[in-house]
RNA sequence: GGGCGAUUAGCUCAGCUGGUUCAGAGCACCUGCCUUACAAGCAGGGGGUCAAUGGUUCGAAUCCAUUAUCGCCCA
């Protein structure tokens, strides 16, 4: 053991390195199949783009936090880490690099495209999985994955295929949500929807047959009126009825179009008249299907204005307004504008509006793979927490769409479709493959006649298969069997629909089994002011600069302290401060109990017995309550316990309860206790505090090179305890506050010994706990007999009455009106304990054991009064 | 418009299957302390009509209904 001679100050940043590194050298994250149970976690994959930020580390955290106790636990704990590729999101980067050198992707085609790509993550794609490091985060880093390296990117092609073959996956022109910056069709669940102030447009249509007749139609997007090809009322709207079978002039593109009528027409929006545009539009698409309406696509794949527009060309779809508004002001067709609040889409990657667009694309059918996913989730198979999640999921299950999973990119799985020059095509895991294919439909094919589709799969088409091909499951199942299913996912909820329900649904159709037993939601990571962090706000600190200034182990403590499981946890860098400070505290509790001597048969043995019953009970209760909050993920509520147990019942209680006089020797049966408890608390705190406690785990005992508290057994599970002893604890604890009170309140010095008197029926609480009352409170003698003197001062601590001598003039007049008071409120309470015992029909209905309560509250009400009565005459 | 959730101390939140271990914790605040582990600390203290109304019940912060306010998701 060290001497004592050590900083009163904890400094992290060197414990910390020291300790990972020790970690890795010794293999303690490497998990390798053996005959011990797993326990799985995959790592939610970040960006290959990103840096570490907030969110990541409140998952990450969460995440090392259960790896680490299932490791103590005794599982083989497997924690897998790795990173997605991110496909617009990298190929924008790429290209913006590229770009910046003066080089475009099309110039240098794909495969040159690529290579710039798989390099830029080489560079830069291993940040966060670095940054978590400095978090502590126990992955096993060998079984570090990637979605895009050969074997997980085969399982793409593979489950491609598959799916194609099972008839699930069809490619069809469909409306989609067109991104314009990316140039490419994203799915609906990349849109996000944003409340915006636009104007609504009242634009005449002229009649064809009659120039001075007009229909006044109110539209939000006046330029998509080159692409019109009708206008629609309702069939039952009066005001429209005489224009059935008549045409209009479409404003400025002055083409003729018809009047169509159909329900789908709201009457009372706008003028209860519809513009139609199949080729921008979903809903408009739906209804030129239904009324068989030409469609007129007059955007190119960036927005701009295209041949068929008829003017402007290359002008985009906002200046396209602008033109569009100032002619139609000069063509005297714009009646009014009005301010209008609707939502706009926009896209979750670029942040621009989505342009919805007429796009051949492939989807996943989803109804099939939805049902077994559904009904796991709701019948608890698979368990969500917070569990109200189920409810959100099951929405979105019921109302699946289908999955548009092609994206008009390079940086992805390239689609397994190989066309034939007549158009048609095959789909095969490789092109030889296909060419077997595409041969039984023309045997003189060779692999140059095929030309395989240009487009990649959407990312979560390969990070659905996460769980499963991490262990390589869709080549061999020797490793999948042992870890699969997974036991917890940690994520985000934000990504409930995107990636948690598609890899549920994965699991059931390549496994026939879930991928996890549980999923941990965690919420958004916002500031104190409940702002959503971010760059542009500035309000998102850097998580190293946090690990700098108060260690990993604070910073975990912070994230955990305001992380409730679900709901948004606003963070303050307060919180860190509140978790370097209780670092700091086990710090110096293990420089008193290092400076420690123990000697052989000394009186303390005796005195500390009690003490140490107490602590050794309430250490039993604690480990009981917090196995069952790892149950059920109550990881905020560990650490809150474990706080208060460690600083209060430890530090504060125990450890000054038991500490010996100055420069006096400790007994060693209460040194070895101690050395105990405090291992104990260690083992128990590792999870969460993994630096410090392996750091006082060391210097406590001489250790074996290769002992760590990491993989030392979490404590016994046999967690029974005996309430007597841990109330008789509290009792003094009590007691002792209640003194110092006193001293506080009358201005009594340290140095006044004080004499007391006990009232009690049950003087064997106390017997144990004499010396430490004594040395703690500052008392002279304590006596149990009757003769108190009358200047004396009284309390109660629990159902017994102290009568402290303080030396000092009683006032009486004060001491009666306490007492009074106390009577008073006595009363109250006895009177509504009354009131229940003598309902009968409380009698009758509650059960035996509350009733039995109430009595007993009855009874403890009757003596307290008993004594306050006895104390007021007295005085 | 449809759905989900929230509303408890100045702030952030616990409070699980209704019952004095039910009104709690941390931070903030107030008082007194540099007491040989710790001022990143010690000892103590004050503070809430549990959003409102009604109902169920012997009993409601807790269950139900309505309202208000806020947040989120979907359309």
């Amino acid at each position: 053991m060290e001497s004592s001679k050590q900083s009163g100050t904890y400094n992290p940043i060197e414990i910390e390195k020291k300790y990972y590194d020790y970690w890795l050298k010794q293999g303690f994250f490497r998990s390798i199949p053996d005959q011990r149970k797993a326990y799985t976690i995959v790592m939610p994959p970040p960006n290959v783009t990103g840096v570490l930020h907030m969110g990541h580390i409140l998952n990450n955290t969460i995440q090392d936090v259960l790896i680490r106790k299932a490791r103590m636990s005794g599982f083989n704990a497997c924690w897998v880490p790795g990173t997605d590729h991110a496909s617009i999101a990298t190929e924008a980067k790429v290209v913006n690099q590229l770009r910046e050198q003066g080089i475009s992707k099309w110039d240098i085609g794909r495969d040159a495209f690529l290579e710039h790509a798989f390099a830029w993550k080489e560079k830069y794609g291993g940040t966060i999985l670095h940054q978590l490091r400095r978090l502590g985060a126990s992955c096993d880093w060998e079984r570090t994955r990637f979605t895009m390296e050969p074997e997980l990117s085969d399982a793409v092609t593979k489950v491609f295929v598959d799916l194609y073959n099972k008839g699930l996956i069809y490619k069809g022109l469909r409306m989609t949500n067109w991104d314009p910056a990316a140039k490419t069709a994203v799915s609906d669940e990349e849109v996000y929807h944003k409340e915006t102030n636009s104007k609504l447009y009242f634009v005449r249509y002229v009649l064809a047959d009659n120039s001075n007749e007009w229909i006044t139609v109110a539209t939000t997007r006046p330029e998509t009126i080159l692409g019109d090809t009708a206008l629609c009322f309702h069939p039952e709207d009066e005001r429209y009825q005489h224009l059935r079978g008549k045409e209009f002039m479409v404003p400025v593109a002055k083409r003729k179009i018809p009047a169509i009528f159909d329900e789908y027409v709201d009457r009372e929006f706008g003028t209860g008249a519809l513009k139609i545009t199949p080729a921008h539009d979903p809903n408009d698409y739906i209804l030129g299907e239904k009324h068989q309406l030409p469609i007129i696509d007059i955007f190119d794949e960036t927005a701009k204005l295209n041949e068929n527009a008829g003017m402007w060309l290359g002008a985009d779809r906002f200046e396209a307004r602008k033109k569009m508004i100032a002619a139609l002001e000069e063509a005297q067709l714009l009646e009014k504008v009005e301010e209008f609040h609707n939502k706009v889409g926009y896209s979750e990657r670029t942040h621009v509006i989505i342009e919805p667009r007429l796009t051949e694309q492939w989807f996943v059918d989803m109804a099939a793979l939805a049902k077994p996913a559904l009904d796991n989730v709701l019948n608890d198979n698979i368990k969500f927490f917070p569990p109200h999640f189920k409810n959100t999921y099951k929405y979105w299950m019921e109302n699946i769409k289908d999955w548009c999973i092609s994206r008009q990119l390079w940086w992805g799985q390239r689609i397994p479709a190989y066309y034939l020059s007549d158009g048609s095509y095959v789909v095969a895991e490789t092109a030889e493959a296909a060419l077997i294919l595409a041969q039984q439909k023309n045997p003189q094919l060779t692999l140059a006649d095929l030309r395989q589709d240009e487009d990649v799969v959407d990312t979560w088409f390969s990070s659905w298969l996460w769980p499963i091909s991490v262990f390589n499951g869709f080549e061999s199942d020797s490793e999948l069997k042992y870890y699969y299913p997974t036991q917890v996912l940690v994520t985000g909820f934000d990504i409930i629909f995107f990636w948690v329900a598609r890899m549920i649904m994965a699991g059931y159709e390549w496994e026939n089994e879930k991928p996890f037993e549980a999923v941990y939601f965690t919420g958004m990571v916002r500031d104190k002011q409940g702002r959503k962090m971010s760059k542009s706000l500035g309000n998102s600190p850097d998580p190293l600069d946090l690990i700098d200034t108060y260690g990993a182990d604070g910073v975990r403590v912070g994230m955990l302290l305001a992380s409730p499981a679900g709901g948004d946890l606003l963070f303050d860098e307060k919180l860190c401060e509140q978790g370097r400070n209780f670092a700091n505290k086990i710090w110096n509790a293990l420089r008193l109990v290092s400076s420690w001597q123990p000697v052989e048969n000394i009186a303390s043995t005796q005195q500390n017995a009690a003490t140490i019953d107490w602590f050794e009970n309430k250490l039993q209760q604690i480990l009981h309550n917090i196995e069952q909050d790892f149950a059920n993920f109550r990881i905020s509520e560990i650490l809150k316990t474990l706080y208060t147990f460690i600083w209060d019942d430890f530090c504060s209680g125990y450890l000054e309860m038991v500490k010996p006089p100055y420069g006096e020797p400790i007994d060693t049966p209460t040194y070895e206790k101690t050395i105990f408890f405090f291992e104990q608390l260690m083992k128990m705190l590792h999870p969460i505090m993994p630096f410090i406690s392996e750091e006082v785990f060391q210097q406590l005992k001489p250790r074996q090179a290769s002992e760590s508290i990491m993989v030392a057994s979490w404590s016994q599970r046999d967690t029974s305890w005996n309430n007597t002893a841990i109330e008789n604890g509290e009792i003094v604890r009590e007691f002792i506050s209640a003194i110092r009170d006193l001293r506080n309140k009358q201005g009594l010095k340290q140095s006044d010994m004080l004499p007391v008197w006990i009232k009690t029926t049950a003087p064997q609480r106390y017997e144990g706990f004499l010396h430490t009352l004594q040395k703690c409170a500052r008392l002279a003698e304590i006596s149990f007999d009757d003769h108190a003197p009358a200047d004396t001062v009284s309390m109660r601590i629990g159902k017994d009455e102290i009568l402290v001598q303080t030396g000092k003039l009683i006032d009486v007049v004060a001491e009666k009106q306490k007492i009074e008071e106390e009577i008073n409120y006595l009363q109250g309470f006895k009177a509504a304990v009354a009131k229940k015992l003598s309902n009968e029909r409380f009698v009758q209905n509650a059960p035996q054991d509350v009733i039995a309560k109430e009595q007993q509250k009855m009874e403890d009400a009757d003596n307290k009064l008993k004594v306050l009565q006895e104390r007021l005459a007295q005085l």
